[in-house]
DNA sequence: ATTGGCACTCGAGGACGGGGAGTGCCAACT
DNA sequence: AGTTGGCACTCCCCGTCCTCGAGTGCCAAT
């Protein structure tokens, strides 16, 4: 009973910060809220989740603020995820039924988000290793240059230039070509590597270094660290919140740049269908541990294949900017399933 | 003589005010260059140069800070491009050299020049109406789906999903890619819808209206407004100037973020070989006036295939920055040449 | 356990004032 | 005519001081 109360205060504390982005006291508590009891009351309580370490004080003499545990708190206790209206669901659905192509989907999804959520948006290309691979082609660009290009069933086109050890004739890049269709098709990308092994040694003795190195980049592109791509949408939104990367959001803003970083994010919150939130300090990146990650990941039926969220000041909307990225998350998929 | 010594004095002014960031007042100025003359005369000189409006005072009582037109004559008229240093040229050439396809080249020039200008990078990927297309390739998704494929000379790869109007077989849309390849081998992109435009007669009756459907998205998606696209990077250097757009740095993040807002922009200075500059209230776009706009066209030999460019504030190193872009123009042109 | 009362703390924000950089103008000099 | 030293004047910057008020912690009473 007096536990529960001191939660109602927590919750209370940071449903105001997050939408008045002031210390709130005591005597503003109970005005907004009906919490039926004194202001020295909630004095008490407030002191006692002070010591607990679920919120702070900037300066004596100033109201309290949550701190990273108590908004883990509020979180983990206090909030479910708010439905979306049917109205944010339609936009959503409409918005996203637009698109032409995979490049398209991921470009409107994360401008999408970003805008729902005044936040910065990631959002991640289906992964190629989780994916079934729809056709592979190679065009000969030059005597000693040739274009592979993969095409997976989740509608991702991947491209890469080889360069060829020796000139090789159109005729020869047919051939090769015929076979390694014929060498990988239906193969998933992880089964790739044993199925075409022995094929360089299938063709003349002056083409196999160039069989081989057709194949190595073929082999390299559904690599785990090479295949990984995000893109990133709302960066305006960062402005915004000037006041509480007090002097520098520099810092964040290049890490946001950076796509290793990005890739080490969401990969945390992506492993499950769950909406998943680190707060603060709970950032393994340290120029990020001032703002916290809301994600989740996406994928068709039970196979997870990539990963959606939103990175924003730790004061932000838990509750709305959850239910957004579950939404969104929701919508990639079915897009997803739909091919 | 006169006049002489008064652009040497404008020249002056933006130098050290494009170095301190401070309003230059006569006093600093004879201390920091040979101007053989006293603060006195260089006081008249200011207050002529004001009268013409090159430079104003933010105030009564401060120094002189350049207007757009004072940074309009000094690029004009005061500044040739300043060459790079070999050094700074291998360092590009050999960043750019390991690209390994086309978009890995479009991302590293961007983080590239906006490493080197330490401010925000745009590059254009090569207009596909300006390119050959090497080759077509169509792949079936699913009984009403298929992806097509744009192979372009310059190295860029185009993807497009058709949404066709009835069930397509894996052998229709065999004989349909067949015939496609061969109605447009070897033709451009402005060329293509001539040549293409009796092939779905050629067909059976019901499959026509998916040939179409196949051959009017191969169309659009070379059509002019559909195909550009740019990339940008370092946006973390706008927060450096956050003193210059004063409180709101927000609309420019948003301007940035809009590709048509980006086209138009690197449209207007892309026409030509020479670096083309922008200043302040040159800048067609309202949110940007406050920055400038250094850019240039590239291409294969004499044909420009796209534009790139830095954005920054008015105040920034023009010499510098316009050796940049050039440098950086210069690099991609060559690799465009190789292929 | 809750409450009203009270003394105390401390930041925000306004008033004040000296210091200094910079200007414009003028009379004198070349 | 162009240049220069001198001088009065203007205002911004910045540090100091002070008041105001929101907010706290503690205590005695219920």
């Amino acid at each position: 009973m007096l536990e529960d109360r001191r939660l109602a205060v927590l919750r209370a504390i940071v449903e105001d910060y997050v939408s008045t982005r002031e210390p709130v006291g005591s005597k503003a508590l109970v005005e907004r809220h009906r919490l039926g009891v004194s202001s020295a009351t909630i004095r008490n309580d407030m002191a006692a989740l002070e010591e607990e370490g679920y919120i702070a004080q900037p300066h004596t003499s100033a109201g309290r603020i949550p701190t990273d545990l108590g908004y883990r708190a509020f979180v983990d206790r206090l909030s479910g995820v708010k439905p979306m209206s049917s109205a944010e669901r339609r936009a959503i659905s409409s918005f996203l039924a637009g698109a032409v192509d995979l490049d398209d989907v991921m470009s409107r999804s994360v401008r999408l988000l970003a805008q729902i959520t005044r936040q910065v948006a990631l959002v991640q290309y289906p992964s190629l290793v989780q994916s079934a691979i729809l056709h592979r082609e190679i065009v000969r660009l030059g005597e000693t240059r040739a274009l592979l290009v993969l095409i997976a069933d989740t509608g991702r086109v991947e491209q890469r230039v080889v360069d060829l050890p020796a000139p090789v004739s159109d005729d020869d890049i047919a051939r090769i070509r015929s076979r390694l269709l014929s060498a990988s098709a239906g193969v998933t990308c992880s089964d790739l590597g044993p199925a075409v092994e022995g094929v360089p040694a299938e063709f003349e003795p002056g083409l196999r270094p160039s069989v081989a190195a057709i194949i190595a980049t073929l082999l390299e592109t559904t690599l785990d660290t090479e295949e990984q791509r995000i893109v990133l949408g709302g960066t305006a939104n960062l402005a915004r919140y000037r006041d509480v990367f007090s002097m520098n959001l520099e810092p964040v803003l290049e890490a946001l740049e950076e796509q290793v970083v990005l890739l080490r994010l969401l990969g945390e919150v992506s492993a499950a269908t769950e909406v998943t939130v680190m707060i603060g300090h709970e950032n393994p990146v340290e120029d990020l541990q001032g703002t916290s990650l809301v994600g989740t990941g996406y994928g068709r039926g039970e196979s997870l294949v990539a990963g959606v969220g939103v990175v924003g000041p730790t004061r932000m909307d838990y509750p709305g900017t959850m239910a957004a990225v579950r939404a969104v998350a929701e919508y990639l998929s079915r897009i997803l399933d739909e091919n």
